[in-house]
DNA sequence: CGTCAGTGACTACATGTGTAGTTTCAATGA
DNA sequence: TCATTGAAACTACACATGTAGTCACTGACG
């Protein structure tokens, strides 16, 4: 169901994410900003992401505008849930408390998570 | 450097994480308790996994036991990082609060969490 | 001493992924 | 009108991954 969107994919959608509908060239024009691809290779990615309708088309002339199909959001909680899942046995605490112990978390993350934290209680 | 170990092999090394040195029979003794591999597969997997050095071999008569050489916490810190790198900006805060909307985290998640933090200003 | 079971080594193969090149077609400007 | 250009479609190809099958060897057992 939950169609894969593999990392270079994922980069793509990033772009759509920010701005959309976008033709094949302006995604390119954005995402070579970052990666070091050629247009083909981000149309080769746009392809594959309208394949598994993630992203949808739109005629416009000659040519196509691409927007995505599924929300950043759930996608962001899809991945976020199976990583979870798969290393810190669907349980949130221990992935805080490792990123804690490997030093990952500065003392203004803990004092803005414990903010977050106190909002969500009320 | 840091070797990638693909979603398949994950399963293998939390067998040699839990117990080591294992033989491959007895890795995938436990391994087919979650997944439902054959022998050979599971050997497939620790052959790759030490070609990669993520596992190290020693000779035990006619047969291998196989340990690990990556340890688990080394593993789950680069793969957090990572994640939270690529979908969050690098900054935890965005993971929490996201996980929090999406309703993935409990009342009492919060309350663990919250205390995990105390610990941590000490 | 010969056979068998267990083991690692090698091979296989479809699908996914990263990364493009080539072809074709249609609109556009001279 | 005709060549040029830009865009989509199709093709390519190596390496990773999931998932095994087969082969060859060796020690143990009868």
């Amino acid at each position: 169901m939950a169609e894969r969107i593999s990392d270079a994919e994922h980069a793509v959608m990033e772009v759509l994410w920010k701005r959309a509908p976008l033709t094949a060239t302006e995604v390119a024009d954005q995402v070579v900003r970052e990666k070091d691809w050629s247009l083909q290779t981000v149309k080769t990615l746009l392809s594959r992401l309208a394949a598994k309708a993630v992203v949808g088309t739109e005629r416009d002339g000659r040519r196509f505008l691409y927007s995505p199909l599924v929300e950043r959001d759930d996608y962001l909680t899809g991945v976020s849930r199976n990583f979870v899942d798969r290393l810190f046995g669907g349980k949130v605490t221990p992935l805080v408390a490792h990123l804690a112990e490997a030093d990952e978390l500065s003392a203004d993350d803990i004092r803005e998570i414990e903010e977050l934290l106190r909002e969500l209680k009320k």
